[in-house]
RNA sequence: GGCGCCGUACCCAAGUGGUAAGGGAGAGGUCUGCAAAACCUUGAUGCAGCGGUUCGAAUCCGCUCGGCGCCUCCA
C-alpha cells in the first residue's frame, strides 16, 4: 500500500517516501492547555488519528510526537500580547501549573472518548526549556538573530527562503491590518524567540537563559521537540491550516536556519469545521465542546463518525442535523455487526473470499489516496450491503477497515445488554401476554419497560431490547 | 487590497476529463395484534449562472453571482 498525500509544501498530492524505510516519524501540533477544546480543534485531532493508523495498517511503524503548550504561546503579537497560561491562571487564581495539568487531562479524556490513539510520546514545552535555549544558541550562533527591547528575535531577512509554505512572497500583506506591530521589530515577518522579564516583569513562568531570565516563544518549542524526538530531518508535519502562514511558517525557519538541513518532507493540514458558515472559535463564542455533545445525548464517536463523513482538506459544516444523520448511521451499523457477530466468528483477513478481498482493496486506495475517508466508508458500507458476501467475510473484512475508521466495532457484543430481575420478569409477562392475546397488558408491559428506559423490539427469534442512552 | 479555497438532491457529503459513491431524512412495499426493528424498492439527464476548449466537462479555461479561510492568537 503505497500512500499518497497532499504535501503544503509545494502544493500536490505526492508518493510518502519515508526518510528511514519502514518507518515514519510523524509530529502533531498539539493543543494550548488553558481551556477546553472544542470540536473544531478535536476534527484536526481525528484526521491525524485516521492518518496515523493508516499509516500503521500500511505496515509502517509511526514515531508520533505531540507537543503540550503550556507556555509562551500569546494572545497577540509580541507586545503587547500576554501568555494564554498566565491570563488563564490570572483569571482562576490558580498556577499556571494547575491550569495545565487540569486541561491536558481534559484533553486526553476528549480523545480517549473518540478513540484517538495515544501519540507514542506527548511533550510538555516546560520540559524542554533546556532544549529550546539551545537551539536559540544554534540560531544565534549562525547569525539569524537580534535583541531588541530585551527579547531576542529572529531575522527573517537572512533566511532567504522565508514563507515557502505559505507562498508568502506571492502575498501582499497588511501589516497590523487588525492589530499593531511590535516596534522591537525590524521587519513584520520576525519573530520572537526568548522573551525576557523586561516586558514582563510578573510572569510568572521564568527560566535562566543567557539572554536573562525569561520563557521562550511559542514556536520554539515545537522544532526544539521535534528535533530531540524524531532527528533534525523527519517525514511529516501535521497541524490545522490556520497553522500554515505563522506557526509552521516560522518553524521552517528557525529549524533549518538552525541545522542547514531540510527539516520536514511533508507538510499535511486538515481544515476547519464550520459552524454556521462560520469557523468554529473561541472569540466568537459559537463553539461547543465534547461535553456539550454528551450532555445533548451523543456518543463521542456519533461525532467521530461525522467526521470520517467529510475530507480532512474540506471545510466541514456542522449542524445537529447532519449529527444526528451520524449517529443513526452509526447505530445502523453497530447493529449490522452485532448481527454478523452473532452469526459468526472473524476469520484470518487473507483467507477471506476474493469478492469480499476486493472491498478490502478498494477500502486501501481510498486511504491511499490522500486518505478519503468518506470513500473508504462508503466502502464498508456497500461491502455491508452485498448480499453475495458471507457473515464471516463481511465480519472479518469490516473488523479489518475498522482498525483505520476506529469506531470501536471490536469492542460490540453480540450479547444483549443485561436486565435487571425486574426488567427480564416483565419481558416475560409480556410474552405471556402476547401468547394468550391479551394486548392490553402486553403494552402495559411494554409501555413500563420504556419507562424504565428498555427498549423492545420482536424479532422472529423473540424478543430484542436495547437500552436507551 | 493580496493570498488560499469552495458552491453537487431536503441535510451532510465523495467525485484525481469518460458519462453523478455513501449516510441520514422522506416515500412505497413485505412482515407484524399494534408499535418498533428488520428487509426490499425508490431520489439529481443534473453538479451556482453564462460562455469556451474537447469526440466527451461536475471535473480544464474565462467571466459573473454567492460563500469561507488567512494576512492577528487560532485546529
Amino acid at each position: 500500500m503505497q500512500i499518497r498525500l497532499y504535501n503544503t509544501l509545494g502544493r500536490e498530492l505526492q508518493e510518502l517516501k519515508p526518510v528511514k524505510e519502514g518507518k515514519v516519524g510523524l509530529y502533531c501540533c498539539g493543543p494550548t492547555v488553558y481551556n477546553f477544546a472544542h470540536i473544531g480543534n478535536l476534527r484536526t485531532y481525528i484526521f491525524e488519528d485516521i492518518l496515523r493508523r493508516a499509516l500503521e495498517y500500511a505496515g509502517l511503524k509511526v514515531n508520533h510526537i505531540m507537543n503540550i503548550t503550556d507556555v509562551g504561546h500569546l494572545t497577540g503579537d509580541a507586545d503587547d500580547g500576554e501568555d494564554k497560561m498566565e491570563k488563564s491562571a490570572r483569571e482562576t487564581g490558580k498556577t499556571p501549573e494547575d491550569i495545565a495539568a487540569f486541561y491536558t487531562e481534559a484533553f486526553f479524556n476528549d480523545t480517549q472518548r473518540l478513540n484517538i490513539l495515544k501519540p507514542s510520546t506527548s511533550c510538555a514545552a516546560t520540559d524542554h526549556i533546556g532544549n529550546m535555549i539551545g537551539l536559540i544558541k544554534r540560531l544565534e550562533k549562525n547569525g539569524f538573530t537580534y535583541v531588541s527591547g530585551g527579547n531576542v528575535y529572529f531575522d527573517t531577512s537572512k533566511f532567504p527562503s522565508y514563507g515557502e509554505l505559505a507562498l508568502l512572497d506571492r502575498q501582499q500583506l497588511r501589516d497590523g491590518a487588525r492589530i499593531e506591530v511590535d516596534t522591537n521589530k525590524k521587519n513584520p515577518r520576525d519573530f520572537v524567540l526568548w522573551f525576557t522579564n523586561s516586558k514582563f516583569e510578573n510572569h510568572l513562568m521564568q527560566w535562566d537563559s543567557p539572554w536573562g531570565s525569561g520563557y521562550p516563544g511559542w514556536h520554539i518549542e515545537c522544532s526544539a521537540m521535534s528535533m530531540k524526538y524524531l532527528g533534525e530531518t523527519f517525514d511529516i508535519h501535521c497541524g490545522g491550516i490556520d497553522h500554515i502562514p505563522v506557526h509552521h511558517t516560522n518553524e521552517i525557519a528557525q529549524s533549518e536556519a538552525a541545522t542547514g538541513k531540510k527539516w520536514v518532507n511533508y507538510w499535511v493540514h486538515g481544515e476547519f469545521l464550520l459552524m454556521d458558515k462560520q469557523k468554529m472559535a473561541k472569540s466568537s463564542g459559537n463553539f461547543i465542546t465534547l461535553q456539550t455533545l454528551v450532555d445533548s445525548g451523543y456518543d463521542p464517536l456519533d461525532y467521530r463518525y461525522f467526521c470520517l463523513g467529510g475530507h480532512y482538506r474540506s471545510q466541514l459544516v456542522f449542524n445537529y442535523e447532519s449529527l444526528d444523520a451520524s449517529r443513526n448511521a452509526r447505530l445502523n451499523l453497530n447493529d449490522r455487526v452485532i448481527a454478523l457477530k452473532s452469526a459468526a466468528e472473524p476469520a484470518e483477513v487473507n483467507s477471506i473470499s476474493e469478492s469480499a478481498a476486493k472491498y478490502l482493496t478498494d477500502f486501501d486506495g481510498h486511504l491511499a489516496n490522500d486518505l478519503n475517508a468518506p470513500r473508504a466508508l462508503s466502502e464498508m458500507w456497500q461491502l455491508l450491503k452485498d448480499s453475495s458476501i458471507s457473515e464471516q467475510d463481511k465480519l472479518t473484512a469490516v473488523l479489518q477497515m475498522d482498525r483505520v475508521l476506529g469506531l470501536r466495532l471490536d469492542e460490540l457484543e453480540a450479547a444483549l445488554p443485561e436486565l435487571t430481575e425486574e426488567e427480564a420478569s416483565l419481558v416475560q409477562q409480556r410474552e405471556d401476554a402476547r401468547k394468550s392475546k391479551d394486548w392490553q397488558k402486553a403494552d402495559e408491559a411494554r409501555d413500563k419497560l420504556l419507562s424504565m428506559g428498555i427498549i423492545i423490539k420482536d424479532t422472529p427469534q423473540g424478543p430484542r431490547w436495547t437500552k436507551r442512552v
